[in-house]
DNA sequence: TACCAGGAGAGCG
DNA sequence: CGCTCTCATGGT
């Protein structure tokens, strides 16, 4: 049963843009209400807002330390050092500065996997709709205080595991069912070790996880960025080939090969936040131009 | 209405 | 390899 009681903290930070943070299309489950972002982080309901140089966060359930929500958030990283090791070119300059504060959130292995699978060829809106289904489906309910929505947990690999094939159609999963299902067979039976994917190289890490159904190049770099903490590896999608593209290969023909290698070898060691930058930057000016019905 | 979406896998030469 | 086609569904 649920009452009005919730529980808070306060996490110091700078730089930290939650709201372009929790919308970027990393995570699909948070939404925004008046000024604070409602979401679940493992068992827990959670809302985030943001304050002078800080995040205020409430959960339900007393909380004697929020080590689980800190790592999520990733509070204790120096995003201005991370920002430093990027490249000094003029589009990297821009992306960055069209949303200084954009950061990586750390999630859990198994949501992260799951929601880039079912995100292929999808838009975000409706990649956040399969998701909001599936876990108002199968998901385990977690408490919330009186007078919120309900919220269930991301439904875990084991519960997956057992659905069938239509039972995830029906939440508008289409032919990305089967992949979903096989891969959370493999998880389940624990013939695949997520947990241990932080403990390999990127190379060999993103290639035990091609293994899976449904996970190709794109997906695997997804998982290995957000969830496993790898920040050199550099998810390329639509919308990263075209940044890429435009910004530094106008007008001169580079197949996606190439593509691959530059993008491997132009941006440092945090390649991965200077993905998420590009995506961001390209992603709002796309949103500008189709305002103005200009662009491609 | 037509096109496209944070792709992957199979078939083909 | 690298190219093309298909897959399911809804937003714009």
């Amino acid at each position: 049963m649920s009452s009005s009681r919730t529980f808070e903290t306060v996490f110091p930070v700078r730089d930290y843009d939650l709201a372009a943070t929790l919308d970027s299309g990393q995570v699909f489950r948070w939404r925004r209400k008046d000024a604070s972002w409602t979401g679940v982080v493992g068992k827990h309901w959670v809302r985030l807002t943001s304050a002078q140089n800080a995040i205020r966060a409430q959960t339900h359930a007393p909380r004697e330390q929020w080590d689980w929500l800190r790592a999520f958030l990733q509070t204790r990283v120096d995003l201005a050092a991370i920002l430093e090791t990027f490249p000094g070119d003029p589009p990297m300059r821009a992306a960055v500065a069209a949303c200084r504060g954009l950061r990586l959130l750390r999630q859990e292995p198994w949501e992260c996997l799951a929601s880039f699978i079912l995100s292929s060829t999808k838009q975000i809106v409706q990649i956040r709709q399969i998701i909001a289904q599936l876990c108002d489906r199968f998901g385990e309910p977690v408490a919330v205080p009186s007078g919120e929505p309900s919220a269930f947990a991301f439904p875990p690999a084991e519960k997956i595991a057992g659905l069938s094939e239509s039972e995830l159609r029906a939440c508008k999963a289409g032919f990305r069912a089967p992949y979903l299902l096989a891969t959370a067979v493999e998880v389940a039976s624990g013939r695949f070790n997520l947990k241990a994917l932080r403990t390999l190289s990127h190379e060999r890490a993103r290639a035990e996880l091609m293994n899976l159904p449904g996970v190709g190049r794109k997906i695997a770099d997804c998982v290995l960025l957000f969830a496993c903490g790898f920040d050199s590896a550099f998810p390329v999608d639509v919308w990263v080939e075209r940044a890429l593209r435009r910004l530094y290969f106008s007008r001169r023909r580079v197949n996606h090969k190439k593509l691959r290698h530059f993008a491997a070898t132009h941006f440092g060691p945090h390649a991965g936040y200077a993905q998420q930058y590009l995506f961001h930057y390209m992603r709002a000016k796309n949103g500008m131009a189709f305002h103005r019905g200009a662009e491609k």
